[in-house]
DNA sequence: ATAAAACTGTTTTATATCAAACTATAAGTA
DNA sequence: TACTTATAGTTTGATATAAAACAGTTTTAT
């Protein structure tokens, strides 16, 4: 089965690639006209989880895991953002290994700036896919991160 | 339309992001395995592109197009690729300012290589999702890139 | 014909990314 | 308790990535 080249996830990867990467352009193009730093997607998507996560202790393997990127990116990526104010990292004294994460004010600003921004871009993915097409395609990435991360 | 936090294509970003990353790590695993260098997913698809053209005339640009690499990005990729000897860049004659890929017997090897490898990981992609959603989802992954990439 | 605009590729600077080697801490086991 | 294994995070070295400034080339417009 599948034997057409064209019906292989491999064929369409950079595709894939492709769409996180104007994703990421067009996401963060509008952000820089309001007042706040520019920021990567990265850093919102770490900063929006932050904040959905206020009342929960987040440490940085939770990072790693969730957003599937190397413990060492994961440092880099967290030193900068403490570096920049939006988040502090807190050794914890139960277990001294941990680092838990807090979002700063400065972070939870640029959280609600964000949020805007985002609504703002959706409309641009809503002009591609009807209703329908969006709904299965989220469904069908879902499930796809899904089963790969357990194989 | 489209409240739900959950039915935005930005909240899956990450999402998209994971699975490009899973199929990088498994796509390259065992190719490590075959004699050949431990190339990346990037080189691959340039590799294979190059050899699905071989009687076309391809430059530096066209990848850029093509995978929606940025051009500074193209010129270290396609340097590094020079470099381990999977591609010459030759100056042409009819406009000084163009580079022509050329792919080296070295890298129509590897190529050959990792159509092998490629098969062998695609089985992983069907066990996770049917045919017909795998269909659908190559469907929709094209027209969101072709959607964005003019907007 | 010449000035302006567009195009192709490079360099520089900063950030992102991973793997591998490392440190420190905690948990499990003999 | 002492040895071993597992876990959390850091550092290092290599590659990937983008934006911005740049250089050379070609095309367009006047």
């Amino acid at each position: 089965m599948c034997e057409d080249p064209d019906l292989k996830i491999y064929s369409i990867g950079h595709e894939i690639k492709a769409i996180n990467h104007v994703m990421q352009r067009k996401m963060l193009a509008s952000a820089t006209d309001k007042g706040v730093d520019k920021i990567t997607v990265m850093h919102g998507w770490i900063i929006g989880y932050l904040f959905e996560n206020k009342d929960k202790d987040v440490y940085q393997k939770d990072i790693e895991s969730k957003f599937a990127i190397s413990r060492s990116t994961v440092t880099n990526i967290l030193k900068l953002m403490e570096k920049k104010g939006y988040i502090r990292r807190i050794s914890v004294e139960s277990d001294a290994r941990l680092k838990k994460l807090i979002l700063t004010d400065k972070g939870a600003e640029i959280n609600s700036v964000l949020r805007q921004t985002i609504a703002d871009n959706e409309t641009r993915f809503n002009s591609v896919l009807t209703d329908e097409e969006r709904k299965t395609f989220i469904y069908l990435v879902r499930k796809l991160r899904k089963g790969l991360e357990n194989g």
